[in-house]
DNA sequence: GCTACTCTTAACCATGTGGTTAAGAGTAGC
DNA sequence: GCTACTCTTAACCACATGGTTAAGAGTAGC
């Protein structure tokens, strides 16, 4: 089926899915490395790790620019800020929200 | 092909990849709702919301306990909680790491 | 220009998502 | 016990993910 309404945060959370992916984006915090460098550590082909980047690349959490003849990836923050946006409007429900669930419990009682 | 490590923060991002499931979780903030009442707004059938709540289910973000005949879901704070932390982690990427991209950028002119 | 290096594209396969309809399982209430 | 209500399971379809190997595209450097 076609996705109508794939958003900007469908696809940032989608590409934080999968454990090689954050492990790409954590390695990136640390400072822009190539494909090679990125794949080099992981226990996959090349190919897998460069379409890992594509969907990384394709939620705007990561860009890729030739340099000579390698491709150099960098973190962009934008994404994963959104997405740490959308997550922080939960923030009071778990911890304001467990005391009533407690509170709730107790009454069960 | 078979998911060997498929961990909890892959199940919870997967399932924040869906805007139904993110309207379901924002919903649920607000309190518990059964799978009927969430249903009902949504523009799709009872099962597919159903199988919606599935995936939160696994995820952890979510419980179904049976009420009457009712099946009343409720919102689990702890996986959300573990999304937020592992974003946390970059936070101070895309504030302090900013600085030092304008300035590698203006050393690149 | 030839060769080597780095990476992407193409083709393929298995599985999960995201939806459907149809049928089944539990519970409430007369 | 029968019926109505609420929800899940089963079967199906189309598409994206997550991996593979093989082949192609760009660039560097002699």
């Amino acid at each position: 089926m076609v996705k109508s309404s794939t958003g900007a945060l469908d696809r940032t959370f989608g590409a934080l899915a999968d454990p090689t992916r954050r492990g790409i984006v954590a390695t990136l915090a640390t400072g822009p490395r190539t494909v090679g460098a990125l794949a080099d550590p992981l226990p996959m082909s090349l190919v897998a790790v460069s379409k890992h980047i594509g969907v990384l690349e394709r939620a705007g959490v990561v860009t890729r620019t030739r340099v000579g003849r390698t491709q150099v990836c960098r973190l962009r923050p934008d994404a994963l800020r959104a997405a740490a946006g959308w997550l922080d409007a939960y923030r009071e429900f778990w911890t304001v929200q467990l005391d009533s669930l407690e509170h709730h419990l107790r009454e069960q009682v």
